[in-house]
RNA sequence: GGGCGAAUAGCUCAGCUGGUUAGAGCACCUGUCUUACACACAGGGGGUCGGGGGUUCGAAUCCCUCUUCGCCCACCA
């Protein structure tokens, strides 16, 4: 015992009872613990540290997905950020270099709708504005009430790196942005299309195709006749959803095999209320099978229709503004009849097909299910409007994106997205990213209006024209919100200056964490913009979460009242509680439910588990007191008993989980994944619940219970349990910090000193160390048989109703492999279960048997218990007890005969087979012991 | 229309490359204020792993098929 020389024989003193108060306060600790956090700058990174700039450690960066700078806290930014910081967090502990980039984006039509609003609330306008004003007045909409979001996020724990915090419409985000445009532009990647976009008319700007979603509408097809010019018994009826866009139809086309039409082919129809005169063509687009086998040909306000227009070289009549109220762009005006003339697309539609009835053109309308596409931002039904637009030429970006995932540079999790990934890329379309709006990157491309030369993208104003000297003129369009969005990765660390730090130290980062709905809009355009302009993907691993769902599976949102602040959360139960929830609660990829109805129901995982955890630190660190203990590592290993070996066992069980639930980090030297790792790691409800199992179910249901006889007894082995007890907690606590930093942080600060004098890893348990299983392979295994004759004990004093105060004698028979370990145990399992255990050989009084596992048997006589038994309990018992000898000589049967199976015991794998061999021995001895029993009964 | 996925306890989900009596949390039932914790402790009930075929000594796990849900994409007017 010479380990514990020097220390005192004598209990260690207790805290002081104000230092643990019964119940954890998160309210009192966090924000102060915050505010230490980074006064001490716990979350800064630095690039000289990181090992591609010469320091001695590997970088760990992660991109905060960017919220909108307007907007606030919902649960879907904690559940996404608190996903980050758990593995920022575990990353940071770990020893990694660890760069979590916090920041906002400007949000182009989001952003601009809320000023707008605001506007329109005061009687004003951005047209009453102007655009300077318009632009001024939304930068200060955002200095004053922007990005509070972040701090929002600090008070659930977040601990990114504020000193880098960006935001996307700074001055070198925009230089990222206009040099990224003007390369792209000089590339040939960047051109102005004339075509059909999507046009939302209540945001006045177009919407690239990811921002025009569809909707499942139940609609109707009209169906409408026009007539042959010059013979009025021949006619076609087209059938369409939109009879509001006939005004602009430039033809009618149906399919040239089509027998029906062939010989009204180049035949003139009219079209009914303007009288227009258009051909009839062929054309293959048109599927004979489908409605009439005739479609109206409208190329201005119909994409496909545009197609056919271009093959057939029709006009391009524009009969709709851009509030979407009919109106003629140009002659297109003498197309809309006069009453009809500034009325609102959905009026419109009504008063036409009114108009059609009456002059006897309406054939029939028929219910028609389709998709219509609205306005991501603000849901209106977005028009097809044909203008001019820039747009991203995709095909080339595409390919080193397809290639990374297909590769293995790039893992997306769960796998399942990948194929989501791989379909989209391989069918993609050209990105438009010019938008009619005036709050974002204005498009840096610069017109000559008196010369007429052809337009300069430039990275430097141009105010007069290079050929002529005449003023210049900037184009009006911003760019797509995503166009900043998709450089964040590099914008953020520098880019364009290639020799930034924190460019050569962080990039390319590790991992990207959000919800799959912006796959398209931001993930994989990182992923292009990252191979396009620095050679290589942004991370190695995207990992995309669930949604947080109501009890009705119904997402989470304002207009339904169905949502939860996490903020609430936070002052109701705080935010480790908030944490623990949602990580413990979610699966990979799979939706996090919540009752926003009953928050105390919703968030009891989170506050049962801290309630619990809380309590095991205070009756630990009470029971271990305040003097110093011994480092693990200066217990000599014969010193340990069973029950030591055991937790220490089960300490290295659980760290392995963790480590096994979270990792691999990154991907091999290859730089690729393996296929087996695709799919490792990252499963943090895994991690989580290997930290509570073993800091809940082994810690406190068994170590605590068994050394609490040893701690009062004192001396060197109480010093021997203390050592363990605090070792044991030490670890629980650094494997819980990333989900749980600010209750952990607060016991872990409590533990008594060690007594070598070492420091245990400084003042936060942030940055303290990671835990490491041991290095000795000892197992615990010897300590299951306290586990096992508890459980026996516990149910038969269960069984026959032993009333939980009583103290009953009981037996234990000692198989022979438990026959070393059984004398050192008998008192621990005594005091577990209120028995007073004695070491024998079995006696043939009747009584209640326990087989355990190994063939020890538990005793304990029935005649003590028989005054709690009625005569019909005692019939029952009986009853029962050859039911479940009837249950187990079937199971035996089953073994039995699995075991004389000859293509059983040589195929299997042996160790499968010695496992039915210990279960044949273990169902036969309880075969054995249950009918002693239902005998001795 | 194309692509993908899921159906396991009342609910939400684990169950990896097929192998002891299919697990967890919550919910439920019984008992207990056992000097850290009733936000707890102890014990318990509950699933023919969606249906049907097949491969195998052996299938929740692999194959086929049907049914039902869900997701992504898409120019059928």
């Amino acid at each position: 015992m010479t380990m514990t020389d020097g220390l005192p024989n004598t209990p260690s003193p207790a805290l002081a009872a104000d230092e643990l108060p019964t119940t954890y306060r998160a309210a009192d600790v966090e924000s102060a613990l915050y505010a230490r956090w980074q006064a001490a700058g716990t979350d800064v990174a630095s690039a000289a540290r990181v090992d591609r700039m010469g320091g001695a450690r590997q970088p760990y960066t992660i991109v905060m997905p960017p919220p909108n700078v307007t907007a606030i806290l919902h649960v879907g930014h904690g559940l996404n950020n608190t996903v980050q910081d758990v593995l920022i967090r575990w990353r940071r502990m770990a020893g990694d270099e660890v760069l979590w980039l916090p920041g906002t984006d400007h949000a182009g039509i989001a952003t601009q709708n809320v000023v707008e609003k605001q506007l329109a609330a005061e009687g004003s306008s951005r047209q009453a504005l102007g655009r300077e004003a318009f632009v001024a007045r939304t930068a200060q909409f955002v200095e004053t009430t922007g990005g509070e979001i972040l701090n929002q996020l600090k008070s659930i724990g977040a601990s990114a790196d504020w000193t880098r915090t960006a935001y996307t419409l700074t001055e070198p985000m925009s230089a990222a942005v206009t040099e990224a445009f003007v390369r792209l532009f000089e590339d040939g990647l960047v051109y102005r299309g004339h075509r059909v976009i999507h046009w939302c008319p209540r945001c006045m700007t177009s919407l690239s195709d990811e921002e025009a979603e569809f909707n499942d509408t139940q609609g109707a097809m009209y169906h409408i006749r026009y007539h042959v010019a010059g013979d009025p018994s021949r006619s076609i009826v087209v059938a369409t959803t939109r009879p509001e866009t006939l005004l602009g139809d430039v033809a009618v086309a149906v399919n040239p095999t089509d027998e029906r039409y062939t010989d009204l082919l180049g035949r003139e129809l009219v079209l009914p209320l303007n009288g227009v005169h258009i051909p009839v063509i062929a054309d293959d687009y048109t599927d004979a099978a489908f409605g009439t086998g005739a479609v109206k040909i409208t190329p201005a306000h119909d994409p496909n229709d545009f197609e056919v227009g271009m093959r057939h070289r029709l006009a391009t009549p524009v009969i709709m503004d851009a509030e979407a109220r009919m109106n003629g762009v140009g002659e297109a005006i003498d197309r809309v009849p006069p009453e009809l003339r500034g009325v609102d697309r959905f009026e419109a539609r009504e008063r036409i097909v009114n108009m059609l009835r009456d002059v006897g053109a309406l054939v029939k309308i028929e219910p028609h299910a389709h998709s219509v596409r609205h306005c991501y931002r603000c849901d209106t039904v977005v028009e097809p409007r044909l203008s001019d637009q820039w747009f991203v030429k995709m095909a080339p970006l595409a390919k080193p994106a397809l290639e990374a995932v297909r590769t293995g540079r790039i893992r997306i999790m769960p796998e399942r997205w990948e194929a989501v990934y791989i379909n989209w890329l391989e069918g993609i379309r050209d990105w438009n990213i010019s938008r009619q709006l005036w709050w974002g990157h204005r498009v840096p491309v610069y017109y000559c209006d008196s010369c007429g030369t052809t337009p300069k993208a430039s990275r430097t104003p141009i105010t007069t024209c290079t050929e002529c000297g005449a003023p210049a003129r900037q184009d009006e369009d911003v760019l797509d919100t995503w166009f900043s969005s998709w450089l964040w990765p590099i914008s953020t660390m520098g880019w364009p200056n290639e020799n930034a730090d924190d460019l050569k130290a962080f990039y390319p980062g590790d991992v990207l964490v959000t919800a799959p709905e912006i796959l398209f809009f931001w993930v994989s355009r990182m992923i292009m913009s990252g191979y396009q302009f620095m050679g290589d993907a942004p991370y190695h691993t995207v990992y995309l979460h669930g949604t947080v769902r109501d009890m009705q599976h119904r997402k989470m949102s304002k207009s339904l009242g169905n949502g939860i602040d996490p903020l609430d959360v936070v002052k109701l139960y705080g935010a480790d509680a908030l944490r623990w929830t949602m990580v413990a609660g979610m699966g990979l990829g799979v939706d996090v439910l919540l009752d926003p109805t009953d928050l105390d129901k919703s968030f009891a995982p989170g506050r049962n588990f801290l309630t619990k955890l809380w309590n095991i630190g205070r009756f630990l660190l009470t029971k271990v007191g305040t003097d110093a203990v011994q480092p693990l590592s200066a217990i000599a290993p014969d010193a340990l008993t069973i029950a030591d070996r055991w937790i220490l066992d089960r300490l290295d069980g659980a760290i392995a989980d963790a480590n096994a639930a979270l990792g691999p980090v990154r991907p091999g030297p290859t730089g690729r994944w393996t296929d087996a790792e695709r799919t490792m790691g990252m499963r943090l409800d895994a991690y989580a619940d290997a930290g509570r199992h073993f800091v809940w179910n082994e810690l406190a249901d068994w170590y605590l219970e068994t050394v609490k006889p040893r701690l009062a007894a004192g001396g060197a082995d109480a010093d021997v349990a203390r050592a363990v007890l605090v070792h044991c907690f030490d670890n629980a606590l650094r494997l819980l910090q990333p989900v749980i930093p600010f209750i952990t942080h607060t016991l872990w600060a409590k533990l008594p000193a060690l007594a070598d004098g070492s420091a245990r890893g400084g003042e936060f348990l942030c940055t303290a160390a990671w835990p490491d299983a041991r290095s000795t392979a000892d197992s615990g295994d010897a300590f299951e048989l306290v586990r096992n004759a508890t459980l026996a004990i516990r149910q038969i004093r269960n069984e026959y109703k032993v009333k939980p105060g009583r103290f009953i004698e009981a037996t234990l028979v000692p198989a022979t492999s438990d026959a070393a370990s059984a004398p050192l145990l008998i008192e621990t399992i005594g005091a577990l279960t209120r028995a007073n255990l004695s070491l024998h050989t079995a006696g043939d009084v009747p009584s209640a048997h326990q087989v355990l596992p190994g063939g020890t048997e538990v005793v304990i006589a029935l005649a003590q218990l028989r005054d709690e038994l009625s005569a019909e309990d005692t019939a029952k018992e009986a009853a029962r007890l050859t039911a479940e000898i009837e249950a187990t000589q079937k199971l035996l049967d089953g073994v039995r005969a699995k075991l004389s199976n000859e293509s059983f015991t040589s195929r299997a794998k042996p160790e499968v087979v010695d496992g039915a061999r210990a279960q044949e021995r273990d169902l036969a001895q309880k075969v054995d012991a249950l009918t002693r029993k239902v005998e001795a009964l």
